[in-house]
RNA sequence: GGGGCUGUAGCUCAAUUGGGAGAGCGCCGCCUUUGCAAGGCGGAGGUCAGGGGUUCGAAUCCCCUCAGCUCCA
């Protein structure tokens, strides 16, 4: 059986058994931020499981993309996989063990055809009713093996939630020789057994003491390899033969130009290559871009891991490309989304594989140097500091360095490269800090509160909930603050990045001023809506029948930040292209940010030109409106959706124009024109991380205060440069220009002087002892001026110890300039700065310094020339130095 | 989220405890020469990423911002 017929089989299957078939969804879990990605078929049932949302049938079933990060380094072996597809069948609150058990005996031994002999069970030790199902499809009891919770129990994800004994069909392959124990059986780790299914039957709820109850409605969660099925239908020892990477090994050996099973460490690393393809493809097809934090670096990683494998087999040159190309042809009819991005996939590869290059080059310049400092010393040893500097800092793989270092000799301190890997590790996780969300849980899980707020900003209701400190109270007086849940609102909730509503609630007795609105954690669209503030009057109590009023006009502002948002996102795909996607955004009442994945910072021209269009789209005063339909028609119809947002099964589609121009999900609020927004304006575009920009704009009275205060700034300097505005930037450049020449004619100017005045001061020289000394205040003010003063004088002077002492910029500067041996600069100018309050130093035949009196600047030089003669005055014979 | 590194002439990079901003290549001019990356002499080109601080004095030390690289979570 090919892995597609598997695939297609299953969900038939339990599609024939009342199973609902849903399609795979992202490697990036929807609205879990606990998960980096989705590490099993059932992530994505999770909310169902929880009772956070309603499933859409009690029976489903899907072959899930699925990615585990645990395994990356073991990747290469004939067993370990990154990327791998899982087909499940679930029962929410449906069928259970039964069930369960007698479908995936059925669908092994009748669809798939494996030998009963072949197949072995386990269970939780106690679980004597799983015992008995099996045994009653007429398998024998030796086959069935009782094992503990440590492999037989599931779990919770977590210190509480639901879990369950599990029970697991193993396939012997036969005796493979390998194995050193007496007895072999399933859980062996010498190859000779597969896992192939495991069945989870989540029946308790276990608290954070560690105590289980029983649920009242069981659940069922299954899963199944397809990789290792596939390797047992085809009758192969591995995972890597099946028809899943046959044709990705081939591309590989034709390109490496090696065969796949000569040579141990040669597959090895083709292996290394196939799997990581197969990964790379899926998740940038699924929008992971490589950075160096989260996904993306584990994007990054598996990435660089393939290309370094690729080095080893001889390939210098880019080739993963090529690779995945493969895995797109092979895997594009059944996951679309890899066809569709097909562009963005390989130009994300290309860029990277270069970028490593560059890595490694660099890498490999500074080891070498490393070693050939330490062959100076007689060393032939790396140590651990300087390995993992390499890596840390520059990126530099440690095998990398090991190989290199043992070419030439010499070893490597993996302990101490270990041990600060660890200190590493422990650094990033003393620095985890704690979210500062809002904790309170509404003990009352009711229905999600009414929003109303999309066609009013008032309304009646009634209060629900109050809550004071996180728990919860029957009424709250002036002054306390607290949270309020109401049956309707019109507040919105901060969510997808609006933020929440200002404004009020009153009631007969008291008054309430929201200061903030928010939404439960965890909760799938609309959810619970708080209201967060400050009881301004009275009291107000639950079960109040209250008035809400929105703060209109900064919900105004706020609304047309939104639909801005919309037009950019629009402008951005036409103009920059369809590659942009919505990363995140913040809409706030004075101004909103747009972030969104782009390999490069965008040019002038496209910023200008996205702006244009938007205000062209505000222009023609587009009609702004919203549909509701079912989530798969939505996505199906091209509407645009955010990767890491949970969208229920009906979603609201937000459109502007007739015909359409944008079409996204979004449960913000919008202006219902598009001429409400006035004028849109970018203040900004800049990098937020690799392949990540952020746009920041604002719109209405945001982009009017934003012009406002640039045409006053703009007057301010037009009036300073005394023109008009418009001749401003001539101004400015004239001025700069000539500035920039009068600079240096000022300083053309200043030795000219210096020169003369150096004339001057050459007639002033004293004599001592066959030497010449100059000690003299000077009217140049530059400071280079004077050291050229300096030199000039000693070079004329011969044997001379030259101090020349000035006022810049009100204060003293001095500098000494001396070639004779018997005298150091550095002290004569340190005597000299010291009487006016300060210091100096330099080389011993030039230095300078300064000081804060100027009015003592004679008196130093003074005492300079007393210091000099000082020196001097033990009748040596001054010496030049050459 | 927490670290590490880098930013100096058009390019590649130097600059020792803080004390005179440099080299090579490229560019312009002149000379010499016609042979494969020619040679000689001369010249232009710098807000030392930006801002603030410490200091008599900052490319150098401290803080912030921006840009890039990189590791950990």
């Amino acid at each position: 059986m090919t892995s597609d017929e598997i695939r297609a089989s299953y969900l038939s299957f339990f599609e024939s058994k009342g199973h609902k078939i849903i399609p795979s969804s992202s490697l990036i879990p929807q609205g879990d931020p606990t998960l980096l990605l989705t590490t099993a078929g059932m992530v994505p049932f999770k909310p169902y499981f929880l009772g956070r949302a309603v499933p859409p049938g009690p029976r489903l079933t899907s072959c899930q993309k699925c990615f585990r990060t645990t395994d990356i380094e073991s990747v290469g072996d004939p067993t370990h996989l990154t990327f791998f597809e899982m087909l499940g069948n679930f029962s929410i609150g449906d069928y259970f063990k039964q069930e369960s058990i007698g479908w995936a005996w059925e669908f092994v031994t009748e669809h798939l055809k494996m030998p009963q002999e072949c197949l072995w069970i386990t269970i939780l030790l106690d679980d004597n009713e799983a015992l008995r199902y099996w045994k009653e499809l007429g398998i024998p009891e030796k086959r069935i093996l009782r094992l503990g919770e440590e492999t037989n129990f599931w779990g919770p994800a977590g210190d509480s939630g639901p879990c369950g004994p599990c029970s697991e069909i193993h396939y012997d392959m036969g005796e493979t020789g390998k194995c050193e124990k007496d007895i072999c059986l399933p859980g062996c780790d010498c190859g000779r057994f597969s896992e192939i299914w495991n069945l989870v039957f989540t029946q308790y709820n276990q608290d954070k003491n560690g105590k289980r109850t029983p649920l009242p409605k069981p659940n069922i969660d299954t899963g199944m390899g397809l990789e290792r099925v596939a390797a047992i239908t085809q009758s192969k020892t591995s995972v890597y033969e099946t028809d899943l990477f046959a044709s990705l090994l081939r591309r590989i050996s034709k390109l490496v130009g090696k065969n796949y099973g000569d040579d141990p460490t040669t597959d090895n690393a083709m292996r290394v290559i196939a799997e990581h393809s197969r990964a790379i493809a899926f998740l940038i097809a699924d929008g992971v871009l490589s950075s160096n934090e989260g996904r993306g670096y584990v994007l990054r990683r598996i990435l660089r891991r393939a290309a370094l494998f690729g080095r080893r087999l001889g390939l210098d040159q880019p080739f993963l490309a090529k690779t995945v190309l493969t895995t797109i042809k092979q895997m594009g009819y059944i996951y679309p989304e890899l066809k569709q991005r097909q562009d963005t996939i390989i130009k994300v590869i290309e860029s990277e594989e270069t970028r490593f290059e560059e890595t490694l080059s660099t890498g490999i310049e500074l080891l070498s140097q490393i070693m050939n400092e330490a062959d100076k010393r007689k060393k032939n040893k790396i140590s651990g500091e300087e390995a993992f500097m390499l890596y840390d800092t520059f990126g530099f793989p440690i095998e990398l360095t090991t190989e290199v270092a043992h070419a030439r000799n010499f070893s490597v301190d993996l302990k101490s490269f270990k041990h600060e890997m660890a200190k590493q590790k422990e650094r990033a996780r003393a620095a985890k800090k704690f979210s500062n969300t809002y904790l309170w849980l509404p003990k009352s899980l009711s229905q999600a509160t009414r929003f109303v707020g999309y066609t009013k900003l008032k309304s009646k209701s009634t209060i629900r909930e109050i809550n004071v400190d996180n728990e919860d109270v029957d009424r709250i007086e002036v002054g306390q603050q607290a949270g309020i849940i109401l049956e309707a609102t019109p507040f919105y909730g901060e969510m997808g990045g609006q933020v929440g509503d200002t404004g009020e609630i009153r009631s007969r007795t008291g008054r309430f001023t929201v200061v903030n609105t928010i939404r439960r954690l965890g909760d799938t669209p609309p959810g619970t809506i708080i209201h967060q503030g400050q009881t301004t009057e009275g009291i107000l109590l639950v079960g109040d029948n209250v008035q809400t009023k929105v703060d209109e006009e900064r919900r105004q502002d706020i609304t047309r930040n939104h639909t801005g948002t919309h037009l950019l996102q629009m402008a951005l795909r036409q103009i920059v292209g369809r590659h942009i996607q919505q990363r995140g955004s913040l809409v706030t009442p004075d101004h909103f940010t747009f972030d969104f994945s782009h390999l490069t910072a965008m040019t002038p021209e496209e910023m200008h030109e996205v702006q244009r269009l938007v205000n062209e789209r505000i222009r023609q005063n587009l009609v702004v409106y919203d549909e509701e339909l079912p989530y798969k028609e939505a996505i199906e119809q091209g509407v645009i959706a955010l990767f890491d947002e949970k969208y229920g099964d009906i979603v609201r589609v937000l459109k502007i124009g007739q015909p359409v121009i944008s079409a996204e999900l979004c449960g913000g609020t919008h202006v219902t024109t598009t001429g409400e927004i006035g004028f849109f304006h970018i203040l900004s575009e800049h990098s937020i991380g690799t392949g990540l920009r952020r746009i920041e704009a604002v719109t209405g009275r945001g982009a009017e205060n934003f012009i406002n205060q640039r045409l006053l700034d703009l007057q301010k300097v037009a009036e300073n440069l005394e023109v008009k505005p418009a001749e401003v930037v001539n101004k400015a450049q004239n001025l700069s220009a000539t500035l920039k020449n009068e600079r240096k004619r000022v300083q053309g100017l200043e030795s000219q002087l210096a020169k003369r005045e150096t004339e001057d001061i050459e007639r002033k020289a004293i004599n001592f002892r066959g030497i010449r000394i100059i000690a003299e205040r000077v009217n140049t003010t530059n400071v280079d001026n004077l050291r050229e003063m300096s030199d000039v004088l000693r070079n004329k002077l011969g044997n001379a110890v030259v101090v020349l002492g000035t006022d810049w910029e009100n204060k003293p500067v001095f500098v000494a300039n001396t070639t004779l041996a018997d005298y150091d600069a550095r002290q004569i100018v340190h005597i000299a700065a010291a009487t006016t309050g300060g210091s100096g130093g330099g080389k011993k035949t030039l230095a300078q310094g300064g000081g804060t009196d100027v009015k003592r600047i004679d008196e130093a030089l003074r005492q300079a020339v007393k210091f000099i003669k000082e020196q001097g005055g033990e009748g040596r014979h001054a010496q030049p130095r050459t």
